[in-house]
RNA sequence: GGCUGGAUGGCAGAGUGGUCAUGCAGCGGACUGCAACUCCGUUAACGCCGGUUCGAUUCCGACUCCAGCCUCCA
């Protein structure tokens, strides 16, 4: 049985999808004026785990994942270039998706761009005006009127009144109401915008969301995830934009991922301590990033450091280490195996991949156990090992592949293997000193050699 | 100030009303020419104070500390 955290019930239940055997999700993807970093690559690993699971689970899962590609930053970022904001943002919309795919994120189903739907964002304000929901300021700026919506407040838990004493609401004279918020923005005549019922504008962010998810899986949707620090003001703006618009339900489940930390504090573009994806990419391997996003639970905040970097690199020499030698792709499949259901277990149990990674250390010791007696079991279980890790999106490459390449150091095989035979040569003739010298020599070359029965082989140190 | 979440062994990180997390590191063995890899064994924890209970790290309450949101942010 399958249960997820619901934020908006503040408590785990079994999931239940709206349309038996599919699913519909809906997350928050980014603004792109810059390049991802690690919180970015969070929320993705995040959701991609999520569906990839849900799908292995049997469900047919429609996964929808917006960009937003006009905002301010945007707007701002592109006139300190002094090029188009389009232009920027495909540029960034390109490196993104390098990025993921890197990571091993599988591209969402769809993808919708904000600009890309402005009709139906301008539609939506049309009906919230029409039902009194919404109101033209003398300016042009279209807000919600957060006043009309009872239900204001019942994902974030927030007080409608408390929000009207909280201090650092802004006050503007256009504003009905504090807590309103802008639905669509006026434009300079010269600036970047489209035109609506209001005059020549732009969306604000909140609408974006509500009018894509509409567009993409309808009134009514089964997942709704994001960042939990979207929660309020833009998930809980969603819910009011929404709900207020349809007369329905608006998500049935919202998820949020925990943040990701430096320092203990968050890794944000705002406090500008931020590690951009690529340059952690530059000194580690992808999957070593990809292991250190889901070993700890998605709602729970990560600190970074190099240290933890480090700690997963370790984990991973421990599976490509245990998959060294294995004829997985020969293997039988094994069925009802008892660690198949303890993974599962963990991963109906609102995506415990921490616990799941347990059983995949469980496995590895079973392996290491059998290679040698029962080599058969043995390759079984490493196909399933792969299978399953498959399914956070690791153990994707090969032993080989793995543990001999480093990306901060150059491998010259040719080499290696020469030294290899001569080391073979003194070992043979039991010159001992000779041998160990080879052996330093190769350590100097970030080799580490490893003696077997059927010769020495050998991996790069990381 | 309001809302939300957290505090687990040297580090990372799950979980549980009584009996094993797991990984790294440590310690003792095996294997090895010596190592590495691997195997066997092993040490060690539940912020603080009360309460409930036969028994609490786990449930309840107070306290301390930490973080997130309340302003753009995944």
């Amino acid at each position: 049985m399958l249960t997820i955290y619901n934020s908006l019930t503040q408590t785990k239940e079994e999931f239940k999808p709206i349309n038996e055997g599919k699913i519909g999700i809906y997350v928050c993807g980014i603004t792109t004026y810059d390049y991802l970093h690690l919180g970015h690559a969070r929320m993705m690993v995040a959701f991609d785990v999520v569906t990839r699971y849900l799908r292995a689970s049997g469900f047919e899962v429609n996964y929808v994942r917006n960009i937003t590609d006009i905002d301010d930053k945007i707007l701002n970022r592109a006139s300190e270039n002094g090029e188009l904001f389009s232009d920027l943002t495909d540029r960034f919309i390109d490196a993104m998706h390098e990025d993921e795919a890197a990571l091993a994120v599988l591209p969402p189903n769809v993808e919708p761009r904000a600009t890309g739907h402005i009709t139906e964002i301008v539609d939506m304000i049309k009906v919230l005006i029409e039902k009194d929901m919404a109101y033209r300021a003398d300016n042009g700026d279209v807000y919600f009127s957060v006043m009309n919506f009872p239900d204001y407040g019942k994902l974030s838990k927030m007080k409608m009144d408390e929000l009207l004493d909280g201090a650092r609401i802004e006050v503007g004279e256009l504003k009905k109401d504090p807590r309103d918020f802008v639905l669509w923005k006026s434009s300079a005549d010269d600036g970047v915008g489209w035109d609506s019922p209001w005059g020549y504008g732009r969306p604000g962010w909140h609408i974006e969301c509500s009018a894509m998810s509409n567009c993409c899986l309808g009134d009514n949707f089964d997942i709704h995830g994001g960042g939990s620090d979207l929660l309020f003001p833009h998930h809980e703006n969603e819910v009011a934009q929404s709900e207020a618009a349809t007369g329905k339900r608006f998500a049935n489940v919202w998820m949020h991922n925990g943040p990701l930390r430096v320092d203990n504090e968050k890794m944000s573009k705002s406090l500008n301590n931020f590690f951009t994806v690529r340059e952690i990419l530059a000194d580690y391997d992808a999957e070593v990033v990809r292991h250190l996003l889901i070993a700890s639970h998605y709602r729970s905040p990560i600190n970074y450091s190099e240290q933890s970097l480090q700690q997963s690199t370790s984990v991973l020499e421990r599976f490509y280490n245990c998959l060294k030698g294995l004829d997985i792709a020969s293997a039988k499949s094994l069925t009802n195996s008892r660690f198949e259901k303890a993974f599962f277990a963990a991963m109906d149990d609102d995506f415990n991949t921490p616990e799941a990674i347990s059983v995949l250390f469980e496995m590895v010791k079973e392996i290491n156990k059998n290679k040698e007696t029962d080599s058969g079991l043995a390759n079984q279980l490493g196909a399933l090992l792969v299978r399953l890790a498959n399914l956070l999106g690791i153990l994707q490459s090969t032993p080989e592949a793995f543990l001999r390449s480093n990306i901060a150091v150059e491998v010259n095989e040719q080499e290696i293997d020469q030294l290899i035979a001569a080391r073979k040569q003194a070992r043979a003739d039991k010159d001992w000193a000779l041998a160990d010298e080879i052996r330093d020599q190769l350590a100097a070359m970030k080799v580490v050699v490893e003696d077997g029965a059927d010769g020495s082989g050998w991996r790069i140190e990381r």
